[in-house]
DNA sequence: ATCTATCCGTGC
DNA sequence: CACGGATAGATT
């Protein structure tokens, strides 16, 4: 007998382990590892992926596999392995890592069905109101009509009645209708003698399709030819054509991009590349960090060394950090590789992810761009990895499965034996520690292409400025400044780096703020709908006319929203074109492509955004960066706020002087004597590097150390506290001496949605350490889990700590 | 997650 | 003792 070992799609810690299954004969040539199946699992039907076929299990009584859902594996042996590691490394479940390597179409969708198994008039009246003669109907509606659950089973039971329970895969495929020629060339021009005079629309179809022979698209025809469908179906009748329906993607890049050539290395680029192509050569796994100052041209050494792997016939894989910001991007792999890119990110609709996840999955391409998840792609053979920008936290993941993208595609570089590349012109600690270390290999581009210098910082102290009398939020250098550009009719970006970038609202006379009902945290300001919002959950209320707690009329918005700053801007310029980027203008569906557009052919003077800006746009005109607030991300509770801010700051001067013109940076501060400011002004990473370590040797932070964040939250206050208490005693007792444990303390922000939440936190060297306490909490608080409203997350090296 | 069997309170 | 709601237990 044939068995599968499936993992089931049900997420529950009971559930988490293989489930064997009989393989029916007619099933057995088509059921492989990393086919998804259909299968009777209790009373119900559940989508299980295949794990493992053999001919043995220790059950003696197994159910039959119900049907098949793919007639190809969606999932590599590789991939299946990947699974299990990665439920392993973070702790999350096997299926929810299974669903992970997907697209979201392949979610499987459940109904419940009821099925008359006998005539309509067998059943009592009331039923039939809504039967309607309908032999099958959704269950839902026996719920909502008010049918006792008792009555149900009474008619399953005297078989008037049949609960079935479907499973449904959303892998819908487009089609579009095709239109195919059934005869020679010479049968159709016979068959234009024989029509009769009417039939003037039959012979103009007749007339096209011998000028056109490639297959043609219902469609294209109708309207070329200016016809309706009636004298092409009387054309199929005559079996002179014949109309198909064909798989078709959905593009969504569908731009013809003009092909490039790789352009000429520097002697540092080609330094850089050699030891790359070498590994490549040598089939080889190397992990490689690129540390590249901004402009100097690390892309093109990620496209010519992916070049150099296409030409083995292997596959490459991009990371690109929020993918949908840098179009730019996008269109340089497009123009170099052409129809061998497929792009993967969060902007596509789940019908177009599944058609570029398609392209991959059929080989049809060699080459893959994406966001986090595209570390997943189906690729059999690949040859190198990169990943740019890699001090970007997106590669991070935030819910289950909590993987790190980075970690990942070193798993899949060693499974290749290919190279790794790690980019960024500010690498993460971790990292840059690693490769000082020989963990990786360090490799730096210390120039621009250009050969411009880096454009030059100013630190402008807001304190003096306030002193001298300057109010607003530009201080005079600033505006200086931009007023020079705009006379010279060149381009300035201006970034107001701020968390939240809304304005919360406050009582000026009792100081009250609006704070959400459900959640510890001041509820925003939106000017497009006049309404007050909470990020956290999505509540909605009006503006209040006058302040909830004394009545005040006094009730304003206070903070500096983009909103603000860009009225504050035409205040100051006048006659300067602003282009504002932030949540609000860019939401909709490639709204940020239009806006960037629009500044690329000088539409405007100024482009004022969040943080959105400051990663990889490239505007030859761009003279001038402003950080209006330099110092917003520096005093987050947050061991990484040092690290991000200096990031920040370096990638956004970046953004200045890429071409001819020299570029200036204006960076606008509270706390200009801070080593994070100074340092990020002149470019010190190294300088930076070694006054950081220091401070994490100093609080045991990575890289000296490993983090796990654990957090509990429940609804009961004391509850959560109590838990909290207990975890923390329960892993003081089994932790041993190499290890730190934090807290339990309440997270930054202690109620969200409702639930209050704590926080413990282990700082350790070596997972063995961990591992068995951290499997014993949650076995001990298991059934509180299932039971009692307590929830439990275990992030390992976590990026996220409010 | 979801279904079934079982336990216990309420009401007649 | 029937009902309904809460709850333990199983799912190959």
């Amino acid at each position: 007998m044939k068995v599968a070992k499936v993992v089931v799609d049900v997420a529950v810690s009971a559930i988490d382990s293989l489930f064997d299954y009989e393989i029916p004969k007619q099933l057995q040539q088509v059921v492989k590892p990393g086919v998804r199946v259909i299968i009777p699992f209790g009373p119900r039907k559940v989508m299980g992926f295949v794990i493992e076929v053999t001919d043995f299990s220790h059950f003696d009584k197994l159910k039959k596999i119900d049907s098949v859902m793919d007639y190809e594996p969606v999932l590599t042996r590789e991939l299946l392995d990947l699974s299990k590691w990665l439920q392993q490394e973070t702790l999350c479940f096997r299926v929810s890592a299974l669903q992970a390597m997907l697209p979201a179409v392949f979610k499987a969708k459940y109904e419940k069905e009821v099925w008359l198994i006998t005539e309509e008039d067998q059943l009592p009246f009331e039923w039939q109101m809504f039967t309607q003669g309908r032999e099958v109907f959704p269950f839902e509606e026996l719920e909502s009509a008010g049918i006792k659950a008792k009555e149900i089973s009474k008619f399953v039971e005297e078989q008037l009645i049949e609960i079935k329970y479907v499973v449904k895969g959303k892998n819908k495929v487009k089609t579009d209708t095709y239109v195919e020629r059934m005869v020679e060339e010479v049968k159709l021009i016979e068959q234009l003698d024989e029509l009769g005079k009417q039939a003037k629309k039959q012979r103009n179809v007749i007339e096209y399709l011998l000028d056109h022979d490639k297959p043609l698209r219902l469609k294209e025809l109708m309207q070329h030819v200016d016809v309706t469908r009636a004298p092409i179906k009387s054309l199929e009748k005559k079996g002179l054509i014949k109309l198909v329906q064909k798989e078709i993607y959905r593009d969504p890049h569908q731009a013809n991009h003009e092909l490039t050539k790789p352009l000429p290395l520097t002697s540092e680029q080609q330094n850089v590349i050699n030891p790359v192509i070498d590994q490549i050569n040598q089939i080889k796994h190397e992990m490689f960090l690129l540390h590249g100052v901004t402009g100097s041209g690390k892309t093109e050494v990620y496209l010519q060394s992916i070049d150099r792997v296409l030409q083995d016939d292997k596959e490459a894989i991009v990371l690109v950090p929020e993918i949908a910001l840098t179009p730019q991007m996008v269109t340089r792999f497009k123009s170099r590789f052409g129809d061998d890119v497929a792009v993967l990110h969060s902007g596509l609709s789940t019908g177009e992810k599944y058609d570029e996840w398609r392209k991959i999955h059929r080989k049809e391409v060699k080459v893959v761009v994406g966001a986090r998840s595209a570390i997943f792609a189906p690729f059999e053979n690949i040859g190198i990895i990169i990943i740019d920008e890699e001090h970007e936290t997106t590669y991070k993941q935030e819910d289950y499965p909590k993987y790190h993208a980075r970690e990942v595609a070193k798993y899949r570089g060693k499974y290749h034996q290919c190279p790794v590349i790690l980019g960024s012109a500010t690498p993460t600690l971790e990292s840059y520690a690693r490769a000082q270390k020989g963990v990786y290999q360090l490799l730096e581009l210390t120039e621009r292409v250009n050969e411009q210098a880096l454009p030059d910082m100013k630190i402008i102290d807001m304190r003096k400025e306030l002193e001298k009398g300057n109010r607003t939020m530009f201080s005079d250098a600033l505006v200086e400044k931009i007023n020079d550009r705009i006379k010279r009719k060149e381009q300035v970006v201006l970034m107001l780096n701020r968390r939240g970038y809304s304005t919360f609202v406050m009582c000026r006379e009792c100081g009250e703020t609006v704070q959400c009902q459900h959640c510890d945290i001041s509820m925003t300001y939106h000017r497009t709908n006049h309404k007050l919002k909470c990020h956290y959950c999505n509540e909605e209320q009006a503006m209040p006319n006058q302040c909830p707690e004394c009545e005040s009329e006094a009730i304003r918005f206070f903070g500096t929203g983009t909103q603000k700053v860009e009225e504050a801007l035409k205040e100051h310029f006048e006659q300067a074109r602003i282009i504002r980027m932030d949540v609000d203008t860019t939401s909709r569906k490639g709204a940020h492509e239009r806006l960037l557009k629009k500044f690329g052919n000088q539409e405007a003077d100024i482009l004022l955004g969040t943080q959105m800006i400051a990663k990889g746009l490239d505007f030859e005109n761009v003279t001038l960066v402003g950080v209006i607030a330099a110092d917003a991300i520096l005093h987050l509770p947050d061991f990484r706020a040092s690290e991000k801010s200096f990031q920040l700051l370096t990638q956004v001067s970046g953004r200045a002087g890429r071409h001819e013109l020299p570029g200036e940076v204006i960076v606008q501060t509270y706390t200009p004597e801070h080593y994070t400011v100074k340092l990020a002004a002149q470019y010190d990473f190294e300088g930076f590097f070694k006054r950081e370590m220091q401070v994490r040797k100093r609080f045991l932070y990575p890289p000296y150390y490993f983090l796990v964040l654990i957090n509990i939250s429940h609804e009961n206050h004391v509850k959560a506290v109590e838990v909290s208490q207990k975890i923390a005693n329960l892993l003081s007792e089994q932790l041993g001496e190499t290890v730190q444990l934090m807290g339990p303390s309440p997270s930054p922000m202690l109620r969200i949605k409702d639930r209050f939440r704590y926080q413990l936190m282990i700082k350790y060297k070596s997972r063995t350490d961990v591992d068995k306490p951290l499997e014993n909490v949650l076995n001990t608080f298991q059934k509180e889990i299932n039971r009692e409203d307590l929830q439990l997350t275990v992030d390992f090296e976590p990026y996220y700590f409010m």
